[in-house]
DNA sequence: TTCGAGATCGGA
DNA sequence: CCGATCTCGAAT
């Protein structure tokens, strides 16, 4: 079952610095349809640093990241797999966060399906991966989260600080030193 | 980034 | 021996 409607993030909860939003969405929920999770890994990426696609202005591929807060970006990479971002911050700055990971909780046996494979952690345990899992593709690129197909539901409880955990982010060459990636404590649905 | 093939490791 | 773990290349 997806969680309730008034529940789904808005522009408001994307709008403010992307660090900030990339921490916060840890605990929250993914969905498209009836199948999504628990968010259990992020990164955030901002236009200041090499390591975003926004580095360079709004190239052709990086022009969505420069739109409104809580648009999606879904990026093809390796040739292989499309990755799902959320921009953040105000409409002409370009900053997102890749959700990187989920706890799988609803529409499993659609997930195994798609992904081919049986083992829970190896549904959405990855950017790819979770893509695969809930279909997400390069079709929701720009999409509007907070009506469209795909949504982000709050956390229920708060989560308590020391429960996120901070590190470099994973799979980049440049920027390395900034611990952008958030990761839910102990979780065992982390990438690896 | 992900996967599978092939090599290698290590317990029993 | 058998599974678990690693390394490498390929997919655009």
């Amino acid at each position: 079952m997806t969680p309730a409607p008034d529940e789904r993030l808005d522009a408001t909860f994307f709008d403010r610095p992307v660090v900030e939003v990339a921490r916060d969405l840890v605990g929250c929920s993914l969905y498209h349809g009836g199948v999504g999770g628990i968010v259990v890994e992020t990164e955030a990426y901002h236009e200041s640093e090499p390591a975003c696609h926004a580095y360079s202005g709004p190239t052709p591929r990086a022009r969505t990241l420069f739109r409104e807060p809580g648009v999606a970006y879904v990026y093809f990479s390796y040739g292989v797999h499309s990755l799902f971002n959320v921009v953040c911050e105000p409409a002409g700055t370009g900053a997102a966060v890749l959700i990187r990971a989920l706890e799988p909780v609803a529409g499993v046996r659609t997930m195994r399906r798609r992904r081919g494979r049986d083992r829970l952690t190896d549904l959405c345990s990855g950017p790819g991966k979770l893509t695969q899992a809930l279909a997400i593709g390069l079709t929701h690129n720009e999409s509007t989260l907070a009506r469209g197909p795909i949504g982000i539901y709050r956390a229920h409880g708060d989560l308590e600080d020391r429960a996120i955990e901070s590190s470099p982010r994973v799979g980049i060459t440049r920027a390395t030193e900034l611990p952008w990636r958030f990761c839910l404590a102990g979780n065992g649905f982390v990438s690896r």
